[in-house]
RNA sequence: GCCCGAGUGGCGGAACUGGCAGACGCACAGGACUUAAAAUCCUGCGGAGUAACAUCCGUACCGGUUCGAUUCCGGUCUCGGGCACCA
């Protein structure tokens, strides 16, 4: 006999639709779980997807079962280049595209029975939602926390865009894979860094795993040191050092500026001026993959020389490109003794190498860079300390002597936030010729994008908006002169980052948020996606964030308190991807297994943190439980709970409720198999099953595969939902066995078991123990006898 | 190069805090029911070995700690991920 899993899902479905199961009352708590949302592209979802949605509904209507009242909303991520570039190759507006992609995106949602607030629905791309990431932008704005500025950007020449330092991986455009080049254009920043020291922090108190952890803190490249100012030997000008070891500028033999550096137009002498500027050149139209893998080093001598602060050694000063001019401060003091790159370089250019640190106080020709700390030598007064003292001590005498400080350096970089794109939240601000740059009045928000003729990006640095004259040009907020639109648009980060704000009341046209739903909602118990957004959108995430509470919008200063990375769902190794032709959609495995077996297999494929590979053929095993299930429960004669079914239920519980805490949900479906078989047989044995066994069954089954669960609920004679239950309880006294087994082993090697009664003793099951082996013992001496409690006798012997 | 993860049957994977390696499932093989099929049920399923037991080997590799190691420590290899001339 087979369940009718179709008439069974669409009766559910539309149940509760009807009536609700995730209803507010007085006595609930409020539980935000919520799904990173999508962006609503042309191919639809496929079963790697399902797998986050899948986890956060079973974790949602887990909450459920807890008591709670949950927010559980979906949106739309909708702007970007995918629906932009669509848009140009078929001539539609990008709206229209990203209209039918939402739809099929929610046709195959509803598919996976989730509880999605609808109501709630959000969609970056409406006016009525950007106006609320333009006003952020204008309070920032207002903060000086967004600035322009002339500089060399990630420029993606296929997207024909700037990029931030975040998009771009191994030199190449995280979108689309172009190697990325430098561009110089004025754009819209983000202070970022304002906040770096803030976003490291507070990563401490978060409940999320280590390795995001890790690779945010990394991406943020908090270092200690000091800042030097070398004086320029003839010259009125300083040059200011960032550097991690201070104790080895007394082995400083050189200096390198970065090509970008502002410096290098002046301390360049005329003979020189020729050959700088070549190289300067030539370094700017590198991209930077040619710049991370060209390890060669290469330079040009300026022509002149810094001064060494302590010792005043003359430090001839060059250019070269593995000084990086967003780092630090452009431009490193060399000290070819004690760093790798600066002594291959000095090799090159042959210049003096100084060693100032010693392994053993000796010091000795070097072969290659010490790296390592030891004893000051070489270094005037300093010498016979620690390198890790002289660490703390030079840099506290150059301040003293004004010439340098402590300080701390970061990796993180200001945002760059504009694109020269269409399909974007236009910036909202105005140039005027009078005034400069004014935002534009909150009370004329939002500035909506206008409709254009062509969606092309012009290539030149320019958006398309530049084209649309009636719309560009404006008046002035402030002076009411005639004043030009910025054209630029925003990243697609820009909606993402603060999207969880909105739910709670997407429909509330007076303020972002309110405060009663703040305090209703926020922050976001449970987060679940993938792992690929672990420093992107979730460091912009938190950003806003920070930003939104110092400006008094929210009154805390983490978005989500827990974070779950799901794994990816390969097929044949790879990810799935249109391209590779290896998508598994899930569609067809709902027709022909229903919703409920592929929910549940979604989550017994692996460990939902670790990636897993699909396999079609598997599905077919948690079909047959199901089919088991329906059985077990349908064919049921109930009859008193004996002690073994009492005592199943409770192991059941236990182990179930267990494997859900520590979010390992493959081996909660596992649990479900092993113990379904186990009640399979008592049933057979005893003619029949206690309903109270069935019913704690059921309930603990409602979150995975909630559709089977609520009709065999019914058929137990139940007339509510069985998500008005709660999450069954277990009693660890019942869940006892009387005898138990223990493991037998001579000198640690398995030799048999004995059953031994719950409560016997130690001395008593050690001898059993022995009797059980006496064959095995025989001949040998007992050298010791090991008990480990209620496991195992170990009998050690020769 | 540096930093994280991972490596267990034909496959996906399990093993709590150092205590029976391979739970649960897939695939496969044999059997029952059936005119037959589907469905269902039963049995087997790491390797060597045996008529069957016994026994030995086995959690990437080498070594160590321990009564006992998939688990802890040291080293090596492979795969995946992150960062990458970061001063």
């Amino acid at each position: 006999m087979q369940y009718n899993y179709n008439a069974i899902e669409q009766k559910w479905r539309k149940k509760w639709d009807e009536n609700p199961i995730n209803t507010a009352s007085a006595n609930k708590k409020n539980y935000y779980c919520l799904d990173m949302f999508p962006y609503p592209s042309g191919n639809g979802l496929h079963v790697g997807h399902w797998r986050g949605y899948v986890l956060s509904d079973v974790w949602s209507r887990y909450q459920i079962l807890h008591g709670h009242h949950i927010l559980h909303p979906m949106g739309w991520d909708a702007f970007g280049l995918p629906a932009e570039n669509y848009a140009i190759s078929k001539k539609v507006h990008p709206a229209v595209a990203t209209e039918e992609n939402i739809s099929n995106f929610k046709r195959q949602l509803q598919e996976i029975s989730a509880i999605y607030n609808w109501d709630k629905e959000i969609n970056t791309t409406d006016p009525n939602y950007y106006k609320w990431t333009q006003w952020i932008f204008l309070k920032m704005f207002e903060k000086g926390l967004a600035y322009e500025k002339e500089m060399p950007i990630n420029w993606c020449p296929s997207c024909k865009t700037g990029l931030a330092n975040e998009e771009v991986k191994d030199g190449e455009c995280d979108r689309c894979g172009e190697v990325v080049t430098k561009k110089n254009l004025r754009q819209w920043m983000l202070k970022i860094t304002e906040y770096a020291e803030r976003l490291l922090n507070d990563l401490d108190g978060l409940d999320w795993s280590d390795k995001v952890k890790k690779m945010q803190s990394d991406w943020i490249g908090k270092s200690y040191g000091a800042e030097i100012d070398f004086k320029v030997d003839g010259l009125d000008e300083e040059i200011k050092v960032f550097t991690t070891r201070p104790d080895t500028l007394f082995g400083s033999t050189f200096m390198v500026l970065a090509p970008e550096h502002e410096l290098v137009s002046k301390l360049v002498t005329d003979d020189k001026k020729a050959e700088v500027e070549k190289y300067v050149f030539d370094a700017s139209t590198k991209s930077s993959v040619d710049r991370m893998t060209d390890k060669e080093k290469t330079g040009v001598f300026l022509g002149r020389s810094a001064v060494n602060p302590l010792n005043n050694e003359l430090l001839p000063i060059y250019i070269s490109d593995y000084v990086l001019a967003d780092y630090g401060t452009g431009a490193i003091m060399c000290v070819p003794a004690h760093d790798e790159r600066d002594f291959e370089f000095a090799k090159k250019f042959e210049l003096p190498i100084v060693p100032v640190i010693s392994k053993d106080g000796e010091v000795a020709e070097l072969e290659e860079a010490f790296t390592e700390e030891g004893v000051m030598v070489n270094s005037g007064e300093f010498d016979g300390l620690k390198s890790s003292e002289a660490k703390v001590k030079i840099p506290s005498y150059l301040e003293e002597k004004g010439i340098g400080k402590k300080t701390v350096n970061y990796k993180l970089r200001d945002w760059v936030f504009s694109r020269q794109r269409y399909w974007g939240e236009p910036i909202p601000v105005v140039h005027c010729k009078k005034c400069g740059v004014v935002g534009v009045k909150e009370e004329d928000l939002p500035i909506t994008l206008p409709e254009v003729e062509s969606y092309e990006p012009t290539g030149t640095g320019e958006s398309p908006l530049a084209g649309i004259e009636e719309w560009v040009n404006t008046s002035c907020p402030k002076c009411d002169g005639p004043a030009k639109r910025e054209t630029n648009t925003m990243p697609q980060w820009a909606g993402s980052s603060w999207y969880f704000l909105r739910y709670p009341n997407p429909h509330n046209d007076k303020e972002l948020i309110s405060q009663e739903d703040m305090k209703n909602w926020l922050p976001v118990d449970m987060y679940v996606g993938g792992i690929e957004h672990a420093v992107l959108h979730l460091l912009y995430a938190r950003f806003y964030t920070k930003f939104l509470y110092d400006i008094g919008v929210v009154d805390f200063e983490e978005p989500f308190k827990r974070l779950f990375n799901q794994g990816m769902v390969t097929k044949d190794g790879a990810k799935m991807s249109k391209s590779k032709g290896n998508v598994v959609s899930p569609d067809e495995l709902v027709q022909n297994y229903g919703c409920d077996s592929l929910r549940m297999y979604e989550l017994f494929i692996g460990p939902p943190e670790l990636d897993s590979e699909w396999d079609d053929r598997g599905i077919e095993g948690v079909h047959r439980f199901l089919n088991k299930l329906w059985r077990l429960v349908t064919t049921n004669s109930p009859v008193e709970a004996t002690k073994e079914m009492e005592r199943t239920r409770h192991q059941l519980i236990y182990n179930i409720t267990q494997r859900m805490e520590s979010f390992s949900l493959n081996t909660v479906v596992s649990g479900f198999m092993e113990y379904t078989n186990k009640l399979t047989d008592i049933q057979k044995q005893a003619g029949g099953l206690d309903t109270e066994t069935l019913k704690a069954l059921i309930t603990l089954l409602a979150p995975f595969v909630p559709h089977i669960s609520e009709e065999l609920w019914e058929i137990i004679g139940e007339t509510k939902s069985v998500f008005e239950q709660e999450w069954s309880k277990y009693d660890a006294d019942k869940m006892k066995e009387d005898e138990i087994e223990i493991v037998v082993q001579i000198s640690g090697k398995m030799a048999g078991k004995v059953k031994v009664a719950v409560d016997a003793e130690g001395d008593f099951i050690i001898n059993a123990a022995k009797d059980a082996i006496s064959a095995k013992l025989e001949g040998k001496t007992i050298i010791k006898e090991i008990y480990v409690k209620g496991r195992l006798v170990n009998i050690v012997a020769k």
